[in-house]
DNA sequence: AAAGTACTTGCAACTTAGTTGCATTTAGTT
DNA sequence: AACTAAATGCAACTAAGTTGCAAGTACTTT
């Protein structure tokens, strides 16, 4: 649990309004240090014991998705994954690739797609989400 | 349950090499007059009584997925949801639009993007999915 | 048409991921 | 130091999907 990312984790918190308890600082500094999205499980195992309860976990992170500190990934499984809303525009959020291979998710921040133009009909667009699969370079050979 | 869907289910179900099992045919039918990714318990409730056991439902749409006849659709909810697999490509499905003010999702069938450009770096991009949020015609005032 | 067999189904029990209610604790305030 | 709203922990629950196994059925072979 590095220092500079509970350093920064309690700022954030202040920032949004949030009371900077142990467990939801320790849950925001493990996303701060994250490459990728992350679960509530994966998230409860970087956590230095005691780890807060499960229920606490879910609450913690439905406090961050509320004040828009972060937000849901939405990947090819079941299971909600988290990661910080800061590299994301109102409109959209980086790509994630996932590697049909090894299974392993990356956030692709370098790549920006131009937003999807509405057909008409009355529909308007407010955000769009991208998932891309394909072979990661580790697979790739 | 329509009766020319039932027909096309038989067709498909052949040219796929599955037995047309009587519940597998009934599943089939419901997501060829479906006009939106189903869920297994939608599927479920549009089935004429007595419905096929809920396990049976999962294992109906396993093998119709392992044949290519259907894809999952990932939308913004925990829950599975499968279309017909007939309006896509190799590469991508049409996007899926839900609503945020009524949470109604559409097929837009009538957009297709560009493939996104990989980023190179080893990446090699198969597939992509796009998914759109916004008010559809009947929300927006 | 009967028999055989591999594929399907149904049932019960289980797992995973997330939720709810309530009593207890704690961060930030007075 | 006392107060209070917000946060936490625990136990019990729900929703969605899975597994093992016995019984049934579609298609094949004879």
């Amino acid at each position: 649990m590095n220092r500079l990312e509970e350093q920064k984790a309690r700022e954030l918190l202040n920032y949004a309004n949030l009371r900077r308890t142990r467990p939801r600082v320790a849950v925001l500094a493990v996303l701060l240090g994250a490459r990728r999205p992350q679960t509530a499980d994966e998230i409860a195992a970087k956590l230095a014991p005691p780890a807060p309860n499960r229920v606490t976990i879910y609450r913690i992170l439905e406090s961050l998705l509320h004040e828009g500190l972060v937000h849901k990934a939405f990947l090819e499984e079941r299971t909600w994954h988290f990661e910080l809303a800061s590299n994301c525009t109102e409109s959209q959020c980086h790509p994630h690739f996932t590697c049909t291979n090894c299974g392993e998710t990356n956030c692709m921040t370098e790549i920006t797609l131009p937003m999807t133009k509405s057909p008409g009909k009355g529909f308007v667009i407010q955000r769009q989400r991208v998932q891309l699969e394909g072979l990661c370079p580790k697979c790739n050979v």
